[in-house]
DNA sequence: TAGAAAACAGAACGAACGTTCGCTCTACCC
DNA sequence: GGGTAGAGCGAACGTTCGTTCTGTTTTCTA
């Protein structure tokens, strides 16, 4: 356990992430929740859960057991995605499923985790910027960027939220309503110092939260036309005239008058 | 077969919808989908679907069933709830539930069908305002007006969608898609006519869109506290002051710098 | 390289699912 | 007021689900 990372109380440290990000490129230079490293942090995290213990067999179990699931699922949604489906789509027997995961709940507890952290991540850092509009503008950014890299995480939690313990839904509900009331805060003292003008901060703050949920949630609005495999140059170009598009939308809602 | 609402078709003719409606009281006078009547609209426009023939058992076995559904899938989801669940809520037995409808999806596509023709008599009955503004303001309010009035409907088409065969999922896609169209449109003739000012009416029109959803999707936010039973009176307060958020942040949008 | 431990395979299991079937009941018609 | 169509009922059906179990193979270690 000699990362953050990786202890079972699933509390997290000081980010991996370094202040000054301006690029989606940048961005995933720094974005500890990519590739194998990124299954080798559900592994860690979710040592009760996993059953595997060669943390070999594991990591590239839960790509394939997560992959499947996201592709499977995002059609039918959780439920009706058998485990023989997923089977069929892993090329893995049940008794490897088995060894791996121990409820099929499990692998949408593990989903869940890794979205939250992730939130947790990108929100924590973006809070580092000094100036308050560089607070906003950052935590958009990176929002976006995260839920670019994670899209099939994000998109899986929204819609599966409900096949989750009631205590889960709970929190993935406060992690909304956090999100709104950061937003908040930052626009509240904005308008409090001057530098903004606004009479419903609220408003903007929700505005601001269901604008980034939008991006993850429908990839099929051509507005952000979605492509399973574009160049990251492209998908840098989509990200930032969405990101563009959202900043300037909220530099007005604060401008005067 | 005499109302427009009747036909199988499901095509509709002239909304019975007049033209000034400016309070929730008023809407819920000349809003055709409420009460035994929407139930008996489900009826007749789903009559190859019904099995039961009589319209007086129909109707208030279908009340009885589309009502238990809301309850019990707005936990669980329409996948885990069991008919079994359904038999259960409704007091009818598992042989009355398969003599009103042939399939558990019916279920799901009468709802659909509701959600779908609601849309389209809100929207088109708001084109009848004469000038730009007002026909914005008014597919808002109207859009609330009639997403408040069934808005475990509307909530069930957004979460349940993926239950539907795949032509249905690309049906309600569309009509969001329709929905930013029909905004960004009138925005950008107040473009041209100098009315407005915005270099982004897509944005625009796709804020107000998912502002619009957040409404019944998301009725725990504090943001629009939602009882289940409260006056019509403060209900009318609520959707005032959310409408009011939503056309003054348009407002703010579309004004000159 | 022998032996223990872990991973993997897939048949088997009981529960629960959506659906059907044979039957009873009831309201309305001539 | 007997006949009948249709509504209501609930046990039973075949299927499929999540999960378990019993071997077999692979991997690690000494």
């Amino acid at each position: 356990m000699n990362s953050v990372l990786e202890n079972t109380s699933k509390k997290i440290g000081a980010p991996g992430i370094v202040a000054e990000i301006n690029s989606l490129a940048h961005f995933i230079e720094n974005f500890p929740l990519q590739g194998e490293a990124l299954y080798a942090t559900v592994f860690n995290r979710n040592s009760e859960i996993v059953q595997t213990q060669k943390a070999r067999f594991a990591v590239a179990n839960l790509e394939k057991i997560l992959s499947a699931t996201f592709q499977v699922s995002a059609t039918s949604g959780f439920d009706r995605m058998s485990l023989r489906d997923l089977s069929r789509q892993t090329g893995m027997s049940m008794g490897s499923i088995y060894s791996c995961i121990s409820k099929k709940e499990d692998i949408a507890l593990m989903i869940a985790d890794i979205v939250r952290l992730s939130s947790e991540l990108t929100r924590q850092h973006a809070m580092q910027s000094d100036s308050l509009w560089t607070k906003i503008e950052q935590s958009i950014r990176f929002h976006l960027y995260a839920s670019t890299l994670l899209q099939p995480w994000y998109f899986f939690l929204y819609f599966e939220t409900r096949c989750l313990p009631e205590a889960q839904q709970r929190e993935s509900k406060q992690i909304e309503l956090d999100g709104i009331k950061s937003f908040e805060a930052q626009i509240k003292s904005g308008v409090e110092s001057g530098e903004f003008h606004t009479e419903d901060a609220r408003m903007v703050a929700n505005t601001i939260v269901v604008l980034l949920e939008d991006w993850y949630l429908k990839p099929w609005k051509t507005l952000s036309p979605w492509k399973a495999n574009i160049s990251i140059e492209q998908r840098e170009k989509q990200i930032n005239n969405y990101s563009q598009s959202i900043i300037e939308l909220v530099r007005k809602l604060l401008a005067e008058n």
